[in-house]
DNA sequence: AAAAAAT
């Protein structure tokens, strides 16, 4: 792997004002019958409410300011703690007790200067004996990855040549953009980390290898499972498990099957170990599983109505047939000039391929991503677009999770998220990962939504606004550069 | 349908 380091998320704890004034309440250790998250996120009665005053710290938003950069991380996030342990929030990255190694890698590689908010909360119960599983939701963009990339480092032996930490992945990219980071975090540690996904090589001298050694592995389900069936991946030493994404990597519909395998694989032969949960989404039904699942978890979350990034302003435009979205695409979005970097979120595969083919012929320099795709070619588009060779990449939803861009500053969903089983009802979810790759950590960014004008578009994006209690705004003409530009001003990516 | 990956 070629270095990366530059465009590895660095901003995830940089500093603003706004920061200053967030308070945040040091609750008194609480004595907690084991609550199950359910109980506590469905705030539907008194008693919901009852809990989570008396058993959880919960830090408060402490004042609305006018800001013009909203941080996601000023929103309400909700602790309950499991068991008896004391948790206190840290403040500074001083309070965890690291080693000067990993001190010195997150202020000088990473430039960090104090935690995030999820990064304060979720830090002392990772690291604090006895090591209790944690789900943690938190906003897009809030620094989740630094919160179980650091996780992972603080509880490795650096010493011992073994794998210790295991991190699980939807996707190639989302695995490798986790290995960059905490090769960068990990720089002056001496800890080395193992990329699990699929070869280049697809073939046969894949399992000649030897043993990893690496103290943390990062990758995706079945390379993983290969590598525990082949004896590559010793499970002796692993204290620490982490599931990136986890709603999809639990969801039935997801890598329900594989991430339980693998955990049954870990447990067997260390019954003690650790797991971690992080997702800026969980639906009630993987929410569910989860808690029938890892016993006794202290848990963070977010209500669904914060989840909605204030920063990230969201438009629809009804166009009369599939014609006029590229027509959209090609005259407006195209022709935007220096807004920053764009993706283009298609439902299919073929979509993608389409639409990539009539841009590149309109003369236009585009993308691509898919999973059909050959795994290299992958890599090499999403480097591009990493390192800013290509300003417009269309994708399906490969990278509409977790992909951390900072200069994507608009998306544009040519095609809205809908379940596929249940008869085109909108995927609350993906919707909002979508979003999420615009205005990373707080930055400013734009949505178009393109609807086509039929009940089931206009449908779905109803049920979308509603569910997240967002206002979607209207671009009345598909064809008035006017009002594209005077959406683009108000979500602050133009000037005057 | 997409995603991972190979039973």
């Amino acid at each position: 792997m070629a270095d990366t380091a530059e465009k590895v998320p660095a901003a995830e704890s940089s500093s603003s004002s706004a920061e200053a004034s967030i308070a945040v309440e040091k609750t008194e250790p609480t004595t907690t019958e084991k609550k199950k998250w359910g109980d506590v996120e469905d705030d539907d009665e008194e008693e919901a409410n009852a809990v989570s005053e008396l058993n959880s710290l919960s830090i408060k938003e402490e004042e609305k300011h006018e800001s013009v950069l909203e941080e996601p991380e000023d929103s309400n996030i909700k602790a309950v703690t499991s068991g008896d342990t004391p948790y206190t929030s840290a403040s500074r990255f001083e309070d965890l007790n690291l080693s000067p190694e990993l001190m010195k890698g997150l202020y000088v590689e990473m430039k960090f200067e104090k935690p995030s908010k999820i990064q304060a909360i979720s830090l002392p119960m990772i690291m604090t004996p006895p090591h209790k599983h944690l789900i943690a939701q938190a906003h897009n963009g809030s620094g989740k990855t630094t919160c179980f990339v650091l996780g992972m480092l603080s509880r490795v032996d650096p010493n011992l040549r073994e794998p210790q930490a295991l991190c699980i992945c939807p996707t190639r990219e989302l695995a490798n953009q986790n290995v960059e980071v905490l090769q960068k975090m990990g720089k002056f540690t001496g800890i080395a980390v193992e990329v699990a996904v699929p070869e280049r090589t697809r073939g046969v001298s894949n399992m000649r290898r030897d043993a990893v050694s690496a103290q943390v592995v990062i990758g995706t389900p079945g390379t993983i499972k290969k590598w525990i069936a082949f004896k590559k991946l010793g499970l002796n030493h692993l204290k620490i498990l982490v599931f990136d994404e986890a709603d999809q990597m639990l969801a039935t519909d997801g890598f329900r099957d594989d991430s339980l395998r693998i955990m049954k694989d870990i447990e067997r032969v260390n019954p003690t170990f650790q797991v971690l949960l992080f997702s800026a989404t969980f639906n009630e039904t993987v929410k569910d599983f989860v808690a029938r699942t890892v016993k006794d978890p202290n848990q963070l979350f977010v209500k669904r109505e914060d989840l909605a990034l204030d920063s990230v302003k969201q438009y629809k435009v009804v166009c009369p047939n599939e014609q006029t979205k590229i027509e959209v695409i090609k005259d407006q979005i195209m022709e935007l000039g220096d807004i920053g970097q764009t993706i283009i979120f298609v439902r299919t595969k073929v979509s993608a391929n389409k639409l990539h083919k009539a841009l590149a012929e309109m003369g236009y320099d585009v993308t691509s991503v898919h999973g059909s795709m050959e795994n290299e070619d992958r890599d090499k588009i999403v480097k591009e677009f990493k390192d800013c060779l290509t300003q417009v990449l269309i994708a399906t939803d490969v990278i509409a999770r977790g992909f951390d861009q900072q200069r994507v500053n608009l998306v544009v969903n040519y095609n809205m998220p809908t379940k596929h089983d249940s008869g085109g009802e909108p995927d609350y979810e993906v919707y909002l990962h979508r979003v999420g790759r615009a205005g990373r950590f707080g930055r400013k960014g734009a949505v178009f939504n393109l609807l086509l004008d039929d009940r089931r578009d206009i449908e779905v994006m109803e049920k979308i606004e509603k569910y997240f209690g967002a206002h979607v705004k209207e671009i009345k003409s598909w064809n008035s550069e006017e009002e594209y530009k005077i959406a683009l001003k108000e979500a602050g990516l133009l000037d005057e």
